[in-house]
DNA sequence: GTTTTTGCAAACCATTTGCAGGGTC
DNA sequence: GACCCTGCAAATGGTTTGCAAAAAC
């Protein structure tokens, strides 16, 4: 859960123009927490009597991920899904059990990439980091178990 | 530029049955340098006469990531790719310009992840990382500049 | 002989695009 | 008022599925 004005924020600060649409559908994207996929977006809106088409969930997405509100996430099942997030450069958490993320400072991953490029002779030049797991809650309740 | 068997053994291994498409595939993949798609493999093996179908091609390389003999690459253009790879847990360097590919040994990072999970309460079961850049020989074309 | 696999074609699902009307700056 | 954005519906492209024949074990 982020707040909606800073994603809506966002958008203003690169440049677009801030609708009715593009509102309502930063609000319910900042309303949501954890990971979400494009086709939970177009029910949520659905289920909220939003009258907003699929193609401006798809172009509002597109026009976050460029203002850095939001960022994709590419799960294990392969299925693609978005967080609000801060613009900052950092990697997600992402709970197995419930959804829910935490974001990760990049911190000492900075040195690694470089240890990697010297290692290995490429220039490196963008990397992604993901992370999944169990948030305290879902440990808690599965016992230490798995989520 | 993968041996074609030991992509074939490691789907034996995993109690695949070694048909003739399957053998073709695997060949067919392990030959091509760098991430390929799906549809890549489909058109080469049309290129070459094989008479596989597209099924066929998706099922295989699922059988294949099972397997553990190719790697699921998520590119940042948001498609799927795959990479013919030792089974053992590594990660992927990607050459943005020629789609040459190195794969770096976990090393240091298992001791980020741990630290990770310490910070953020989370048990941590996975983790992805990807590299993109340029490869030595795209960084020394290019000038030492973009690829 | 039993069970898995294949090819084909149709089905599916997510995402994109063209376009005329409407809203924002 | 100019330009950006929206909804709709159709087009697209990738991936999956049902099924009868064929191959592997």
């Amino acid at each position: 859960m982020t707040d909606a004005s800073l994603v809506v924020g966002a958008l203003d600060a690169a440049g677009y123009r801030l609708t009715a649409p593009r509102r309502a559908l930063a609000a319910l994207m900042a309303a949501i927490n954890g990971p979400f996929t494009a086709a939970r977006v177009v029910d949520e809106a659905r289920g909220r009597g939003l009258r907003v088409g699929r193609a401006t969930v798809f172009r509002t997405i597109d026009a976050l991920e460029r203002a850095g509100a939001i960022e994709r996430l590419d799960l294990p099942s392969g299925d693609h899904a978005y967080v609000a997030c801060a613009p900052a450069h950092h990697h997600h958490v992402v709970c197995s059990g419930c959804g829910r993320t935490a974001e990760v400072a990049d911190g000492d991953l900075a040195a690694l990439v470089g240890e990697i490029g010297r290692r290995t002779g490429f220039r490196i030049d963008e990397h992604r980091l993901e992370l999944f797991g169990s948030c305290p809650a879902c440990v808690e309740a599965a016992g230490g178990g798995d989520a």
